[in-house]
DNA sequence: ATATCCTATGGTAGCGCTACCATTCACGGC
DNA sequence: GCCGTGAATGGTAGCGCTACCATAGGATAT
C-alpha cells in the first residue's frame, strides 16, 4: 500500500480511504490511485485492516448439515442481505452435533466476525457463556426460543406439527404413527414429536410409543421407518414424518410395493420441499418462509450491529400445504 | 494476551506458544497458563496472529450453489481432510456465475486464505491472474481442465456422458434426446453435452438440435423440458438428462402422466443423486466419488502449502449405475 | 573440566492497515 | 481583512500477535 501511495503521489491513509470509499477522495486523485493500483497488482490485506479497524465485516453461520437443501435456502436469504451491505458468511456445519457447534462458535469468535446466525436453539453452557462475554450479536433461527440470549427468527415447530396432527385428524384418521429425527438432539425435532404428542392428546387420541420411530433425515430412512412401523401395527391408517425427506422416502416405498397412497396408509412431512409437489400423490406438508427465515436473520444481525438492542423475535409463521398423499 | 502472561508469570510469547502447540511448553507452565485463560476468559486474536504468522489457515471454496445437495458430499469431503489439520474452510456460491465467482475469489486473495478449491474449469481471466500473481496454491474440482493452472481432481464429464449415450445406444435406442443444463455457462454442462453429441455421432445416429434442451438443474424443469421435447417429436425413444434433478424430474412427470418407463419414453440422468435409487424405476445415471473429490482436492492444497510443486491431476472415474429407467 | 547440545523461556521488532487528530487551502459572510 | 466552515489530505500511533534471535541452565560427551 506504501508503494502504491507513492505512485500515486500520495500518503498511504489517502489509499486506504479510496479503497474503502471512493467518494471520499477527489476524483483526480481517485484515477491515480487506482492506476497505481492496476500497475502493482495491489490486493488490500483484509487482516491487517481488520486489526486495525476491529472489525471483520464477516458473519459466521452454523447449519446442522450442508446435503439438505433445506437450510440452503435460509443460507441464500442470509447472503444476499449481507452481500448488499458488504459483509461476508462464513458457513459451517455441525452435523446436528453440539459440540461441533461449539468448535465451530470458538473458531468464529477468534475469527471476531462481527455476528453470528445459529441454527435452533440447543447450545451448550460453553457458547452460551462465550457469546455473552465476548458480545458479539446472535441470532437463532428455525424455531422460536423459549429464553432467547439475543434475537430469534424463526417459527413454531411444535405448532406446525400439531396443526398437521390436527389436519389428519381431521380428515378421519385416526390411528397416527411418527417418524422423527433422534428427539435428543436438538430443540426443533424436539418441539415437533412434542407438537404431534400435543395433537394426539387433545383429539384424545392416546400416544403409543410403539407407532414413533426416530431416525436421521435420510431418504432410505424414511422408507425403512415405514416398513418397520406397518410390520408392527397393520391398523396405522396415517403417518406423519417429521422432516419432507423422510416422508418422501416412505412415500416412494409405498409407491415401489405399489400400496396406494391414502388408501393403505396417509402420508404427510414437514418442511415443503419442493419435490413434495412433484410426486404423485402430492405430499400434504407444512411450508414455512425458509429464505425469509435467513434475510431476516440477517436483517436482525446488521441491526444489532447497528447498535440495536438485543431480544428481537420474529415468527415467520408457516402454512398447511394439501396434498393428494393425507 | 499480555494478561494472560502476566497471571501465569510468564512471557506474552510463551502464552502463544502454549496455545499453537501445548507440548512446546513445559507442563507446569502450561497449566498455569491454562489457569489463567479460564479466568480471565481469554480468547485467542485470530486476526493479528494471522497478521503476524503471515497464515490464516483458511482455505476457500466456490461452489456453484448450495441447494443441489450434490456439492454438499464434496464440500464434507474437503472440510473432514482440512479439519484434522486444523484449517477452516470457508464456503461459498457463485450461483454459476464466473462473475460472482470472481468476486468471492477477490475477497478470498484479500482475506489471504492459504488455499482456494474451485468448482469447475471455467474462471474469468482476472480470476487466473489474481491467483496466479498471488501464488495461492488452487485446486480445481469436478473437471479435468485442458490447461490446469495449478491440480485438479475430478472426472471426465465428457467421457460420463458419451458413456451413458452407448448405454442407450446398447440397450437398442435410437432417437436419444437430451436434456442440459446452459451450455454457455460452464465447463461441466458444456462436456457433457459435447459427450453427448460423441456418443451419437459414433453410433452413426444424427444430432438433431431439435432433441436438445437447456434449462436450469431443478425438478421442474426436468419434467418441463421432457413433456416439450415428446411434444415436438414423438418418435423420441430415450431422454438423457444431464443431471439427475433434471432426470428425477422428468421420470416423476412420466409417473404422474401414468407413462411407463422406458416403455414409453426411456430416461437416464448423470449425478448419482441417492433418491435416484429410491424412485421405480430406478434411474440409471453415473456414479461419482463426489466426497473423496472434496477429500483429494483438500489434500491435494495441504501438499501444496507444505511445498509440493503445482500441476498434480487426479482423474477419479465414474460408474454407471444401470437401474430400471433405461 | 570444558565444550557441546538441547530444552524452556524471554525481548524486540514488525506484520499492514486504519482511527484519531492535525493541517492546509479555498470560499464566503460580515 | 478576518474568521468560520468544510473539503481534501497527511502524520502518528497502535491494533494483538508471532518470527527471529538471544539467553539461561541442565544433561551429555570427551
Amino acid at each position: 500500500m506504501v508503494d502504491v501511495a507513492r505512485r500515486a503521489g500520495v500518503a498511504p491513509i489517502t489509499v486506504s480511504r479510496a479503497l474503502a470509499d471512493p467518494a471520499w477522495v477527489s476524483g483526480s486523485t481517485l484515477a491515480s490511485i487506482r492506476r497505481a493500483v492496476a500497475e502493482t497488482g495491489y490486493v488490500r490485506h483484509a487482516v491487517a485492516g481488520s486489526l486495525a479497524s476491529k472489525t471483520t465485516r464477516c458473519i459466521g453461520t452454523v447449519v446442522p448439515v450442508l446435503s439438505n437443501s433445506i437450510f440452503a435456502d435460509t443460507l441464500q436469504g442470509l447472503s444476499e442481505v449481507l452481500e448488499v451491505k458488504g459483509y461476508r458468511l462464513l458457513i459451517a456445519s455441525s452435523q446436528y452435533n453440539p459440540l461441533r457447534e461449539q468448535r465451530i462458535v470458538e473458531a468464529f469468535v477468534e475469527q471476531r466476525v462481527d455476528g453470528i446466525a445459529l441454527t435452533g436453539t440447543t447450545h451448550t453452557e460453553r457458547v452460551r457463556a462465550m457469546l455473552t462475554r465476548a458480545g458479539i450479536p446472535v441470532v437463532e433461527m428455525w424455531n422460536l426460543p423459549t429464553h432467547p440470549f439475543d434475537c430469534a427468527v424463526g417459527f413454531s415447530n411444535f405448532s406446525a406439527a400439531r396443526t398437521m396432527v390436527r389436519h389428519l385428524v381431521s380428515r378421519g384418521y385416526g390411528r397416527i404413527a411418527y417418524i422423527g429425527g433422534p428427539t435428543y438432539k436438538n430443540d426443533r425435532t424436539q418441539a415437533r414429536e412434542r407438537g404431534y404428542r400435543a395433537g394426539l392428546s387433545e383429539a384424545g387420541l392416546p400416544t403409543a410409543e410403539a407407532c414413533i420411530r426416530r431416525t436421521p433425515f435420510e431418504f432410505e430412512n424414511g422408507a425403512v421407518a415405514l416398513s418397520d412401523l406397518l410390520a408392527h401395527d397393520s391398523s396405522i391408517d396415517a403417518v406423519f414424518a417429521a422432516s419432507d425427506v423422510l416422508a418422501v422416502g416412505a412415500l416412494l416405498y409405498c409407491l415401489r410395493r405399489g400400496w396406494p397412497v391414502p388408501g393403505k396408509v396417509a402420508l404427510a412431512g414437514l418442511d415443503g420441499s419442493p419435490i413434495g409437489t412433484l410426486i404423485t400423490p402430492e405430499l400434504t406438508s407444512i411450508r414455512f418462509p425458509r429464505r425469509q427465515i435467513g434475510a431476516r436473520a440477517a436483517q436482525l444481525l446488521l441491526d444489532r450491529i447497528g447498535g440495536r438492542a438485543a431480544g428481537a423475535m420474529e415468527d415467520l409463521g408457516f402454512e398447511l400445504v394439501a396434498g393428494g398423499s393425507a
